[in-house]
RNA sequence: GGUAAUGUGUCCGAGCGGUCGAAGGAGCACGCCUCGAAAGCGUGUGAUGGGUAACCUCAUCCGUGGGUUCAAAUCCCACCAUUACCGCCA
């Protein structure tokens, strides 16, 4: 959520967000009123309940008699309106917050446009590999086949169509990608963590995620109350809710999740349904960080520097694109995907994906810290959230096209082979 | 799932329906003392929102949400969490 001051100090640069972001900025005049009323209302109210707190605290030290009884009077009747004066007041307030939650975060730096006017920042390694053998080339699934690692035909007979199984060498592979991955982000001192899959609806609420795409995610039936997440994300941004944290203005709070993502992918009928691109359960690594405000650019920088690390490291070709205002969550001001070529299809792929949630996500969440330390001054502000996610069953759907063989097999990415008791080249079993 | 107890500030921990934003202690900050430190002494020390140029002031917050009352940390109801025991399952 957007800081109220904002509308107050900087109407436009908020109108200028919306925008941008293909959303009608008059949301911004409605609030700015909208809340011009609900403090009118709630200084009225306050006054009502000043002097009727003055008078009830008179009664008892009065002594029985006409005067008490006369003021008792009066206090009860006072008690009444003011009541109903605070009650309005919060139907006011709930409206305005209501409307204030509607509106996304500040982006100023994004691209203009929508899904389709990202901009490419740069390409990185040799993806010719569809170009040279465009007759010979496999797609990751004939390939995951071969070597008896994804088993899709089995995964819907008994879960549905976009469920798989990982067999074999599928799984160590999927196991030695997530090791990988972490193994990565715990040498850059982010705290490890599996986290829960189920989330209660405010944390998901907090988060961003029961916006425009709540149909995106999966809920329990009653009377079990709960989201399955999407992302780890969701546990990660939910894990310092309601609280006040040590941070220094230099030096980010940084967890590394790992767990299962569940989505319902509703609305995308026909789209990848061939092989495990687009699946209703995969895995992630997420790496979350908490920062000063002040220091967000600079970790969204770094978060996506390792991103590209892990990227090089496997060996994968790769671009990386700066998405659109247009194509941003509701909680991104700005986001960088790293994108994988994928041969068999002649396109990119999204790999990773890191956000700069600023004080957004922290403001709904309630996450804040102190930014002067010591001292008297002990006034707290909302911190800043980034994340970047490292989606590993997609890269597990790179590694088998970009390096497969020409019999059919892959020969695996150096990085993995520690993990895979020295393997290095995985042979066709069919 | 059943029964019982508990839920107070950064932490521990008091709190007959009004004088309680909350005793006392610890911690922390500052000062005194000291060559320096510890100990000791003194002072200060929650958050959020509204108003104010500011001093300051008003409102709200004692797990959460309702209710009773002129008045609720305190009474009533529901929910959540924790702990213990029982039952059931891994």
């Amino acid at each position: 959520m957007i800081d109220i001051k904002l509308f107050r100090t900087d109407p436009e640069l908020v109108k200028k967000s919306e925008t941008l972001r293909g959303n009608d900025p008059k949301i911004v005049d409605e609030i700015i009123e909208l809340d011009k009323e609900v403090r009118d209302l709630k200084t009225k109210s306050e006054e009502l309940k000043a002097d009727l707190n003055k008078k009830s605290k008179s009664i008892a030290t009065l002594p029985n008699g006409d005067e008490k009884l006369a003021i008792l009077a009066e206090t009860k009747e006072l008690s009444k309106t003011s009541k109903e004066a605070a009650a309005k007041t919060t139907q006011l307030e709930e409206t305005l917050n209501e409307l204030l939650y509607k509106v996304q975060n500040i982006t100023t730096e994004a691209p203009e446009g929508g899904e389709d006017d990202y901009i490419v920042v740069k390409e990185i390694g040799n993806n010719d590999l569809a170009k040279n053998n465009t007759d010979t080339i496999r797609d990751h699934l004939e390939i995951g086949e071969k070597i008896d690692a994804i088993d899709s035909e089995r995964g819907v007979k008994v879960s549905g169509s976009r469920f798989y199984y990982l067999k074999g060498i599928g799984a160590r592979l999927e196991l030695a990608l997530l090791n990988f991955a972490m193994d990565t982000a715990l040498k850059n001192g982010f705290i490890p963590m599996i986290t829960p899959t189920l989330v209660r609806p405010e944390i998901m609420k907090g988060t961003g995620f029961l916006g425009a795409h709540a149909d995106e995610i999966y809920r329990l039936r009653e009377p079990d109350e709960a989201y399955l997440v999407g992302t780890s994300e969701v546990a990660l941004a939910g894990y310092h809710s309601d609280e006040i944290i040590e941070l220094d203005s230099e030096k980010p709070l940084r967890y590394a999740g790992w767990s299962s993502c569940f989505r319902r992918e509703a609305g995308s009928y026909g789209k990848d349904t061939r092989g495990i691109i687009r699946v209703h359960q995969f895995n992630k690594i997420e790496m979350f960080s908490y920062v000063a405000p002040e220091y967000a650019e600079t970790e969204h920088k770094n978060l996506l520097a390792l991103e590209e690390q892990i990227l090089t490291e496997l060996g994968l070709p790769y671009r990386v694109i700066d998405t659109a205002a247009g194509d941003l969550g509701s909680s991104a001001a700005r986001k960088f995907d790293c994108e994988a070529w994928l041969p068999s299809q002649n396109r990119y792929l999204e790999l990773t994906s890191t956000s700069n949630c600023t004080t957004f996500q922290a403001r709904r969440l309630n996450i804040r810290y102190r930014p002067a330390q010591g001292d008297n001054d002990k006034t707290t502000t909302p911190v800043a959230t980034l994340n970047g996610t490292l989606a590993t069953t997609r890269f597990l759907v790179a590694i088998l096209e970009n390096f497969q063989t020409a019999d059919g097999g892959i020969t695996v990415p150096k990085p993995l082979q520690k993990y895979l008791d020295g393997l290095e080249v995985i042979e066709p079993t069919k």
